[in-house]
DNA sequence: CGTGTTTTGTATTTTAAAATACAAAATGGA
DNA sequence: TCCATTTTGTATTTTAAAATACAAAACACG
């Protein structure tokens, strides 16, 4: 009961998320959220109680979706464990091919929310949410280098922890690059890189 | 002629560095930047402007001082082109260990202003500091890796340009796991795993 | 000694953004 | 239909931090 709801609340996420990753959490003004959102202050307020609220939430999900994503990449049976990798950098160049096309440079929401202290320092939700993040990926990753030993497309003198702790550091080192301005094309050369060394 | 000043310029600029890196531009205030200076306000705004002239400075500081300590390890003439290499990543190392110590885990100074949007959007002097000093880096390992080519350290079949982006990247991928928590030694293996691609 | 000049300390003003208050609107159910 | 309940729109309050104003202090120089 009651007047129903005019809007999306996943939608507003996401459209938060974007506000919070273009503009960072601390310049990015109510009025814009609204604004991008297209919903009026009251209602973001009865909604997610305020600010730093919807920051956890929009930072959920966005984390949420990124890890699905990955995650179907990682454990494809159909790829060989470096295939597997190999799709995985695949991936994020074509994320950060796609930001680079609509304009918006900036930038990573995980990567931004770990190295910029702000919101991260009150919240410890915050950085719950990104060490568990971190936990998935990178026991997803060290199952692809796993699979890979075994099916022989990876060198098996590695241990797999080892070299997905590389891979995840190789990716967030991608992502600062990229806000820096690299060309995709480097970035590409990069990924091959950083690949290759993993290579039986 | 007039009054003296009763402190260090550049030990403000430094106490500011410090605050910046720990608590990030947004959320530490001028107030905080006082104490940790020994400074009145007054006499911070009469001598820097304002906060983000204050940043600016901050920023060029700290970055030409880590600069400098970079090129000093990556010309040395008395090391082969992959001992250089190898000497950057144990600075790296020994930076993030050291903060490790002194409790503030946080953070990269020139990764976090990268990464989080804020005061680089209204102020582009910022993106041209950051700019900078990456070309600069760029050129000085990649130099490194071109002399390690020619002293049969390093794999002669890669372009030092390209080399030395993996390099940078692997640096940022190695400052954010370092962030999230990762224990030094696993780090050490990331870096070793990183160079070990290079080695001839 | 003073006098001009710069720095310093304190108190105040400005500002901008977060958050709230409250009436109007919109629905489902009795 | 009308009432309870929730959302929506607008206007206001609260807040905290940046920035300024100005008098007192400290020195160099004549």
């Amino acid at each position: 009961m009651g007047r129903p709801r005019e809007f999306d609340e996943a939608a507003v996420l996401d459209a938060s998320a974007k506000q919070f990753r273009v503009r960072g959490f601390a310049d990015t003004s109510t009025e814009q959220l609204c604004e991008a959102a297209g919903v009026k202050r009251s209602s973001l307020y009865n909604t997610f109680i305020s600010k730093d609220e919807l920051f956890i939430r929009s930072l959920e999900r966005h984390i949420s979706v990124a890890l699905d994503a990955q995650k179907a990449i990682l454990t494809e049976n159909a790829l060989s464990g470096c295939e597997r990798l190999a799709a995985l950098f695949d991936l994020i160049l074509e994320e950060e091919g796609s930001a680079r096309k609509k304009g918006h440079a900036a930038g990573c929401m995980i990567v931004a929310s770990r190295m910029a202290p702000g919101i991260g320092d009150r919240e410890p939700r915050v950085q719950r949410i990104l060490d568990r993040f971190m936990d998935r990926q990178l026991s997803l990753v060290a199952e692809a280098v796993a699979s890979g030993r075994l099916d022989g497309s990876l060198r098996n003198d590695l241990s797999p922890r080892d070299a997905a702790l590389m891979i995840v550091s190789a990716i967030s080192g991608i992502r600062v690059l990229s806000q820096s301005g690299t060309g995709v094309s480097s970035l590409r050369k990069v990924a091959d890189l950083h690949l290759d060394s993993l290579r039986a």
